[in-house]
RNA sequence: GGCCCGGUAGUUCAGUUGGUUAGAACGCUAGCCUGUCACGCUAGAGGCCGAGGGUUCGAGUCCCUUCCGGGUCGCCA
């Protein structure tokens, strides 16, 4: 093993152009392939920027030639040599340093390799558990590599967008109180105090309130947040938010510079010029017309109520449900009448992933309808049906009855397996919107209480303060998510500034005053100080970095994700401890129950 | 916790109704080769068919259990 005494690094592959044709460089990095023509050895060299090809001439030097044998995939090498123009019948169009090629004239071997267990290449096919075993090999790869520098200027932008606009970044602990509410905890274990805890944060949300209180008038940081909770392809359990707060401000006024920087980043990322303001829906119409809270509005195929046409009808699956406190709404799949019954039967499985019971459908044909259903309809009800989701000839009428909130789920999935399967989705489209006006509070089955959509803290609309004591289902909060391409970019809301308010909030959603001042009396004593009319918003920086290298696996944009069981197959965490760590905590482990 | 998909050389995969010695490509090793760039040519090595159990004269193939990975529902204020 050679070292690089002597050396220095010159430039890196890609920054090298035919302006410096002639000049010798040194260039480090590993071997990305070597061509072996017998008496002439081609090695292209991989760094961070790109890859350069390096020519050993056994001609030229027979003693660097025969080193160069050596060579194999991944080593680590240093090569000195002179830049030179490729004759032309030489050139690879395909290579951004194509035309140029560096004669070797020193090569050092700063580190072997062994065969990796998979090719470093753009779009490998290896298996994601393979490439995440040995993540810093498939770090290695462009692609990769790109993803994680596009997320390191999406960091910069931030920081330099919200810097101009007068926020401080500020650090928040780690270490903190578990909260009630929300998602699971991860829990430490304090050593200095046996059998209490810390918690880590699932947002900084009570700490930059704290910030709005003591007077630093905007904050914002690109921060860890962790929940326990199951993955998913867009979901990981610690995860980054660009979080940011802002004092005496209202919705409008985060949502003007929040739209500022979105516009920011796809202008330099993606030389792209999105139009503000962004689109507005409010929650109750992204429901009414999608099905969601988080809309694809890259395409159609909205929803349509037909409650009102088929309340009495003969079908009484549909009559039935209505008299229930139910609905019936309708997707028209334009052109979709020539689905194959299997195909129809498949979205009636989609449908039921999400409590429907069934899928309901109607062809329309030529010369009438073919439909499961038709039979129990009048020709009125058939009329006014295909009037409401202005059906015509070839289309397939989908129908789901049941409770609201399950005919908005399955549809609103519905439509997206819709509007892929048609074809309708454009990929290369950003779709920018707010959703607004959040419903403040949901309703608990399970516990038979209300609890905060958003999280306790946020402040109801004023014109609907009235009605948290009389109808709270009501009452909608002034929160607001951003939404691009179906994806919950980021969330936020104004807070409740009002001790009173604040308390009022707390015991409508089941806590009593002291477990209030148990869980949240700092934030209550903070109130009686002073507070600021504050509000503010998160972003999933995670997210937002992979709809802009236009990847659906959050894992392709974190340098060290974990896997579906929350491990990470390169450190093996998490993992057993010693015995003795667990004594010093005052720690038992016990097995887990079976069921 | 539920549902769906997958696991066979280093890698990506094929493997028929259960039937002889489990194949291919790439990679790897060695040799030849002075303009390659997915270099080419020749030869070679390489397998706990995820694991355990069962059925069978016989299991990569069928059954059961289990582990691992992916997607998803629940969950994610």
């Amino acid at each position: 093993m050679e070292n690089i005494k002597g050396l220095k690094r010159t430039r890196l592959c890609t920054e090298l152009s035919v302006n410096d044709v002639g000049k010798e460089v040194v260039l480090m990095g590993w071997v990305q392939r070597r061509r072996d023509l017998g008496a002439l050895i081609f090695v292209t060299l991989r760094d961070r920027s790109g890859i350069m090809q390096v020519v050993f001439n056994s001609e030229a030097d027979p003693e660097l030639h025969k080193k160069a044998f050596q060579l194999r995939s991944e080593y680590v090498i240093a090569v000195r040599g002179t830049l030179a123009l490729r004759s032309p019948e030489a050139i690879n169009r395909n290579m951004p340093t194509g035309e140029l090629e560096v004669l070797a004239k020193e090569l050092r071997i700063l580190s072997k390799s062994e065969t990796p267990p998979f090719h470093i290449e753009e779009n490998s096919d290896a298996n994601e558990a393979l490439r995440l075993k040995y993540r810093y090999l498939d770090l290695r790869r462009p692609d990769l590599q790109g993803n994680l520098i596009l997320r390191h200027r999406v960091a910069k932008i931030a920081r330099d967008y919200f810097d101009a606009n007068g926020f401080l970044e500020i650090e928040t602990p780690v270490l903190t109180k578990s909260t009630p509410e929300g998602a699971r905890d991860y829990l430490v274990p304090s050593r200095v105090q046996p059998g209490k805890f810390y918690a880590l944060p699932q947002s900084p949300q009570l700490f930059k309130q704290l910030l709005m209180i003591s007077g630093f008038d905007r904050y914002m940081q690109i921060t860890k947040c962790f929940r326990d909770e199951d993955l998913r392809a867009d979901r990981q359990p610690e995860f980054t938010q660009i979080d940011l707060e802002m004092s005496f401000v209202d919705v409008e006024d985060v949502i003007r510079v929040n739209e500022g920087f979105i516009q920011r980043v796809f202008r330099e990322i993606l030389d792209i010029e999105l139009p503000v303001p962004f689109k507005r829906l409010t929650y109750k119409e992204a429901m009414e017309r999608f099905g969601s809270d988080k809309p694809d509005t890259r395409f159609g195929l909205e929803l349509k109520n037909v409650s009102d046409i088929v309340k009495d009808s003969g079908f009484k699956v549909f009559s039935d449900t209505i008299a229930n406190g139910g609905c019936v709404r309708a997707i028209n799949a334009k052109g979709a009448g020539t689905f194959s019954r299997k195909e129809i039967d498949a979205l009636g499985e989609t449908v039921k992933t999400y409590g429907a019971k069934g899928l309901a459908w109607i062809v329309i044909e030529d010369n009438g309808v073919r439909s499961p259903i038709a039979k129990f309809l009048t020709e009125t009800e058939l009329q006014n049906l295909k009037e409401r989701l202005e059906a015509q000839v070839g289309d397939l009428l989908l129908f789901v009855a049941d409770k609201e909130e399950i005919v908005f789920n399955s549809l609103g999935h519905l439509r997206l397996v819709l509007g892929e399967k048609l074809n309708l989705i454009d990929h290369d489209k950003y779709d920018v919107l707010w959703v607004t006006e959040f419903p403040l509070l949901e309703r608990d089955e399970e516990e038979n209480r209300w609890v905060a959509k958003h999280h306790p803290f946020t402040s109801p609309m004023d014109e609907d303060i009235e009605y948290l004591d009389t109808d709270p289902s009501k009452v909608r909060a002034k929160a607001y998510d951003i939404i691009l391409n179906g994806y919950e970019l980021g969330g936020g809301s104004i807070r409740i500034h009002d001790i009173e308010l604040q308390n009022k909030m707390f015991n409508i959603i089941g806590f009593s005053d002291e477990e209030a001042k148990e869980r949240f009396g700092f934030l209550l004593e903070a109130f009686k100080y002073g507070v600021p009319p504050h509000g503010g918003l998160a972003f999933g920086l995670d997210r937002l970095v992979m709809l802009l290298a236009k990847t659906s696996n959050i894992r392709d944009v974190i340098a060290f994700p974990k896997v579906q069981n929350a491990s990470d197959l390169m450190t093996n965490a998490p993992d057993y401890v010693d015995e003795k760590q667990l004594e010093e905590l005052c720690i038992k482990t016990v097995e887990p129950s079976e069921n």
